[in-house]
DNA sequence: AACATATAAGTGTATAGACACTTAATGTAA
DNA sequence: TTACATTAAGTGTCTATACACTTATATGTT
């Protein structure tokens, strides 16, 4: 569906207000269909993030900041999150050997499980959400870089 | 900055899932960029949305529901930021007088002069946020429609 | 060593998103 | 008209963002 349609705007002021307008929406309708598969397993997008940056570790221990660093939101509150999934199980927290400040973070065999169920299903759907070609979709990534300079 | 820097990750699937996490990116690199601007009004990127929406009524009332519709997130709240901007005197609610279940939301001139005080700052942001030229805008915005679907 | 400064993690609080639910008003059909 | 379904708005509750703040530890300077 059109930008236009979908928010019942008939007119932008110039391509670059429009860009960033269906962009903010895109954002919006592309997390909305993520969470529907993030849900059966209790988990939010924000937590798939974390864990995905755990599991890109592969078996690494990782400090709360650097998690924080690597999140696609730099806003969001790492601490909570990981302390979310603690008590869940996906995730072990151990204090850092050489600084006390720090807190080593691993993803656990349950955190692993829970994305490689995953994992087939969100790389359909990501397929699905992106309807457009390779050559497409290698412009668009071209595009983002370049808008944020 | 290209994407690998910004969320430390050296390689990504294929470019349909590397486009999705750089929208994902990108929204939130934006949306954090805008809020600073609202703040000193006192509003939120939501509650600027909505009296956008209003504005673009041109002084005709228009529900609650149809707010909602035209809103990027679709899963916000409206009647929540409607009675935000009610305490804040932006907006009006009144009664529909042809279906009492409905509630004609009406943009105050405390409402509009915010918008006004915002709408250069707005643009000048927005162009800066924005580091394509016209023709590259307007193949994001046909790439981000296509995408879609 | 003593002090100030910086850093890591976590907390408090307001706002918003997600989603199920309630309430009131309207529409529809027996 | 009564009964049932639908719609509009609003509420409750959990999670997350935004941002200021605290606490503990480490570092750097005198």
């Amino acid at each position: 569906m059109r930008l236009e349609e979908a928010i019942k705007q008939s007119e932008f002021k110039d391509s670059y207000n429009k860009a960033i307008v269906n962009l903010l929406y895109t954002q919006s309708y592309i997390v909305t269909r993520q969470s529907s598969l993030f849900k059966p397993f209790g988990i939010s997008p924000e937590q798939y993030n974390v864990l995905r940056i755990l599991k890109g570790q592969k078996g690494k221990p990782i400090t709360v900041s650097s998690i924080q660093e690597r999140m696609l939101n730099k806003m969001s509150n790492a601490s909570r999150l990981v302390e979310k999934l603690k008590q869940k199980g996906m995730i072990l927290r151990e204090e850092c050997p050489t600084d006390r400040r720090q807190v080593d973070i691993l993803i656990t065999e349950k955190g692993m499980d829970v994305l490689n169920q995953l994992h087939n299903q969100m790389y359909e759907l990501n397929r699905s959400l992106v309807q457009v070609n390779e050559e497409e979709g290698d412009q668009l990534n071209f595009l983002l870089d370049k808008l944020r300079g």
